[in-house]
DNA sequence: ACGCCGTTTCTTAGTCGCTAAGATGTTGAA
DNA sequence: TTCAACATCTTAGCGACTAAGAAACGGCGT
């Protein structure tokens, strides 16, 4: 376990931030060109991240959102097309949301320009370098998602 | 200049696509941690990156917002004594919005746990390890940029 | 110096999305 | 069956955003 210079500290601070500046102003363009808000954005990235369909209520939990709220967001992206209202068959009073098919062909486009970009860095580095470059990502994810979800 | 290949690249998409929702979760919590809404917080974080201080124009155009949402941001961000409103003595029009000190102050207390955070990851890799990871960092921020700020 | 237009910020009216609270429909257990 | 708990939807009220115009200022030409 490296002690870590002040200085490094400092420049992968600063590199963070302008990371997660970056991915702010990234979000909303995604947003903008799939024509819903960002709001809607975000709840339709949490949908397509789980493993199975979520219900409208859990999306209220990790989106932070009321539950009313939430019945917005699922109209909207229902009417834009983005996902379908499925009612769970063991529990009627559960809405499940499913995220359709075409929705995936539009996004998958929209993120070629992103996979690209991955690719770009990429290709710069080693497959040896890759694999710590791999350990450094899923190290930052656990330990950022640990902190996220852990009370103060 | 080596080949990707598509394993790879897919699991790098999925870290990026990971580190991009926490990062959003996270500007959420600490604009709620400040007693702000994201949008405020995310002007902040504008006018704290910069250089000098931004006018409430320059916000705008950054932002993405309308002159008139800007003029209500900084309201709600001066009221909370999080900026102050200087009026430029080479052009009164102009209305620069400098952060105040104390902010710094509440702020850094703030990302103290995202520095802890970083740290942790640090500590894992070696001096030369680190020098790799930097080099990633900031070739991923410059191709990431340059992706956000040139027209399609 | 004066008038005029472009620029910068602020104001206002209208719209939209969010929260909170209650209504509606559903479940599971007494 | 009846009732309490639960999941979603509905509604009222509020706050923030956009668009358009007002107010203040700068700088040019005459």
């Amino acid at each position: 376990m490296a002690e870590v210079p002040t200085d490094v500290l400092e420049r992968f601070a600063w590199y963070a931030r302008e990371m997660s500046a970056l991915t702010v102003m990234f979000h909303s363009r995604v947003a903008e060109q799939m024509g819903v808000s960002a709001t809607d954005e975000k709840c339709l990235d949490l949908a397509m991240r789980a493993d199975g369909p979520l219900t409208a209520g859990r999306i209220a939990e990790l989106s932070g959102l009321s539950t009313g709220a939430v019945t917005g967001v699922i109209d909207r992206l229902e009417r834009a097309g983005y996902v379908r209202r499925v009612r769970d068959p063991h529990d009627r009073r559960k809405v499940l949301v499913e995220v359709t098919p075409q929705n995936s062909e539009k996004f998958a486009h929209l993120f070629e320009g992103a996979m690209e970009t991955v690719e770009r860095v990429l290709s710069q580095f080693t497959p040896e370098e890759r694999d710590l470059l791999e350990r450094y990502n899923k190290l930052t994810i656990d330990v950022f998602r640990e902190r996220m979800f852990t009370p103060d």
